[in-house]
DNA sequence: GTTTCGTATAAATATGATAAATAGCCGGGC
DNA sequence: GCCCGGCTATTTATCATATTTATACGAAAC
């Protein structure tokens, strides 16, 4: 389920292929972007559709082009890695550790946050699908759920709860890290209870409209991510070095 | 000055008119958006120009569209907020307190851990730019300097120096938010000295490798702000109920 | 050496056809 | 009366081609 990847076109099946092959580095002055023209003889496309294709990707902020130098790859610094998109092309083909660590501060910046909102707004309402989130990781204990997606669902409800649009916006982030880093910690099998306990622990928090506390444990959470990251770069770096 | 809106193209003109009217609410099911021809006539461009808009704002969630059901408004929970133009557009025509104290709430999850994240980096290479901000924010108070660019100035520095990606991805976001609030905090003729301190107290910090003094110091910055416009807003409703 | 200007190139725009998808109507069957 | 299946009109999706505009580069003029 959740195959709702909308829009089965051609041109978003350019766009996809473009843009993963962008953000993967496939180009470079080395290996310029395509003009219009080669682009059409690749995907088989007549003119309208790669420019259509183009332009969402400059919507993207991923490339640019003038007339007479064709279309060129913006830097890195200009792409709008926040876009979902943009965001999935990175971590469906160029994961990396160095990313999950960028991630995962991001998330350190903005989860706390959101819990001391969430406490500090905390209506039934609210609260209610965090609790629900909980539960269902308790069953994921039992093997009665899939622990990643309870996982998901209790931190972007936290978002969520923050009756706050640009939190929500972000819930696309939270996703992909947590999706990404399951990858790392092995736990596909379930989560351990003692991190069930921790989660409840944050949930209570914001229950109880206790938004200092509530920070502090999602921040204890997520650190916890961050270490485990760090310590794996560090792993591999040994590895590295020994290999010499 | 400031005139660089790249692309002088009818392109980006269309995509920005059209984003515009479609943040700002002009379209609803009263008045559902234009179809293809239609939108031909009103900006008297070809159907090429007018489809390749209406895919730059697909790219940017804003519309959807579909054979024989037309184009239509997503809802704004799928609007990419964090994406430059569509803030821009937010920004520019649509200001709100309520809109303000939102974003607010993001810089307090981001700039106080960004300022942590610098303390614990802090090189001199990452400081030097802040140390050259708070210079300008200090000439600014002689009247040698703009403030508000010299606050910018200041607060992307931070961000920089992090050294992560996704942080300074939202350099926009705190751009467009200093320069809404000014609006508000009536210090057009020049920072007070004690704002230049406060914000000097937070360099130090970084300078010092001190994380969590520089983040306690940060936040206690962005909480003056959204203390502010609470203020603003009550004043704003109180003003209301006497009206009544 | 510098400026001016022409030219070639690639995008930007225009036009007009055809294909595909589908919402809603319409008619037939029960 | 109501349900179902196909028909049709509408609108986007795609294609093909022509024309215009912007501009990098080099040649010619000074």
């Amino acid at each position: 389920m959740t195959k709702t990847r909308q829009g089965h076109n051609v041109t978003t099946g350019i766009v996809n292929s473009l843009g993963v092959a962008i953000v993967t580095g496939k180009y470079s002055t080395r290996n310029p972007f395509p003009i219009e023209a080669e682009l059409c003889k690749q995907f088989g496309s007549s003119r309208s559709i790669v420019r259509e294709a183009v332009k969402m990707l400059t919507a993207k902020g991923l490339i640019s082009s003038r007339p007479r130098h064709g279309t060129s790859i913006l830097p890195e610094a200009q792409w709008n890695l926040l876009d979902p998109d943009v965001l999935r092309w990175l971590l469906e083909r160029k994961f990396s550790l160095e990313l999950l660590a960028q991630f995962s501060e991001v998330r350190l910046a903005i989860e706390p946050t959101a819990s001391r909102l969430a406490a500090m707004r905390a209506t039934p309402e609210t609260v209610a699908p965090i609790r629900h989130a909980i539960e269902r990781m308790e069953a994921s204990t039992r093997g009665e759920e899939d622990s990643l997606e309870a996982d998901i669902a209790f931190h972007v409800a936290i978002l969520d709860a923050t009756g706050n649009r640009f939190y929500r916006r972000l819930e696309g982030i939270v996703d992909a890290a947590l999706r990404t880093s399951i990858q790392m910690t092995n736990r596909a099998k379930g989560v351990p209870q003692a991190d069930v306990d921790a989660h409840r622990a944050v949930f209570e928090a914001i229950e109880q409209g206790n938004a200092s506390l509530a920070g502090k444990r999602m921040q204890e959470l997520i650190q916890e991510v961050i270490d485990l990251v760090a310590a794996e770069q560090a792993e591999k770096t040994a590895v590295a070095a020994k290999a010499r």
